[in-house]
DNA sequence: CAGCCAGTTTAACACCGTTAACTGAGCTAT
DNA sequence: ATAGCTCAGTTAACGGTGTTAAACTGGCTG
């Protein structure tokens, strides 16, 4: 019976081969540059073999997308572990939000379908997305317990500061060096949490 | 001579229909499924004479990317002879920025190589965008007359919050209706103008 | 009529995502 | 033991992509 334990590790092993070197060649060559035929090569295969692990190369990207709200997930639970203040917690959540981006631009490229990745499966229909969002209109809702609609627009708010100024850092790293976008964005993020006491 | 001229007008009608039809196919089918061919296809010609137009696909995105900011260049210099108090200029060029995006999405999508489109050629290379960033900054000066740095700091505020606003607002279409997301943005930008004063 | 030249097309290259058909090795049942 | 089956993995193919070189076509000129 271990013969098929280790059949079933070894395929494992295999799946979270593709996945981590889909996320090496978009990071050294951007997701325009990930093809199928690059991954298989890579972990030693023929093209065929990446699809008895994911239906296609959509679902391959959904699921390296997934992983990146998953983590975030984690950290944002850790956050709100940690501290108890909400000011606090949604401050701490932003710069969470701008380290992933930074350190794993690739991922966070997925995520939102930017710079050459694009994945037809609606980034919104995701469980990890959907479950991203009500922790952080938690937070904002044990800050000011106001109307469903009132979180929403709030949680639209920080969200829409958030990504736009990750995404404009990025677009700017040659105009504009990471560390004055990243000042910008903690001043930025510290008001918007301050505002809302 | 004037067999040149009609030549001369025959090529420039011929370089506008590649345009034109390579932004109704994005619109109607996302600038993913926008290929040499079908352009070539929908102006009746063979691929190859689409090379004779440009030198690359991505010479004919920038082309229309740079069309779109040539526009809201041309609408922000409007506002700016049209209203002189500088918080009412700012918020209306925000107006403007969320028309275009709304009723030009596809445009707007290549400017930012969102959703699919993917442009090598960098964004903030381009004359048209330069122009753009300058029209803005100075309209914050005359707001508030503050080192070039801050003046900088402020227009990359301002810019993060429109662009973040108008992705995601693109992105959570299904859930959140534009008219709610417009409004949000319209008080937005009215607060952050009122905020320079 | 020959030759040239511009405009246009065909054919090709190397790649892409994806699928069907095939191979070969190991296991099973007679 | 051998015939047959299963199954991981392959090759080959389809229709598509951006791009380029070569070939062709038709009208004008010497």
């Amino acid at each position: 019976m271990e013969v098929l334990e280790r059949k079933q590790r070894n395929r494992e092993q295999t799946r979270s081969g593709i996945v981590s070197t889909a996320k090496d060649i978009a990071r050294r060559e951007g997701w325009q540059a990930v093809s199928i035929r690059k991954i298989a090569d890579a972990i030693e295969y023929s093209a065929p073999i990446v699809y008895e692990y994911f239906d296609s190369k959509d679902v391959l990207l959904d699921e390296i997308r997934q992983e990146g709200f998953r983590h975030l997930r984690n950290e944002y639970e850790r956050i709100t572990k940690l501290y108890r203040d909400p000011e606090k917690r949604l401050y701490e959540i932003s710069m969470v939000q701008w380290e992933f981006a930074v350190k794993q631009p690739e991922i966070y490229q997925v995520m939102y379908n930017l710079n050459g990745a694009f994945c037809a499966l609606p980034v919104h229909e995701g469980q990890e997305t959907q479950a991203v969002s009500s922790l952080v209109q938690d937070i904002i809702f044990s800050f000011i317990p106001k109307s469903k609609e009132s979180i929403r627009r709030l949680y639209f708010e920080w969200w829409s500061i958030s990504h736009g100024m990750i995404t404009l850092a990025m677009m700017l790293k040659g105009q504009q060096s990471v560390e004055q976008s990243q000042q910008v964005y903690q001043e930025a993020m510290r008001r918007f949490a301050r505002s809302l006491k």
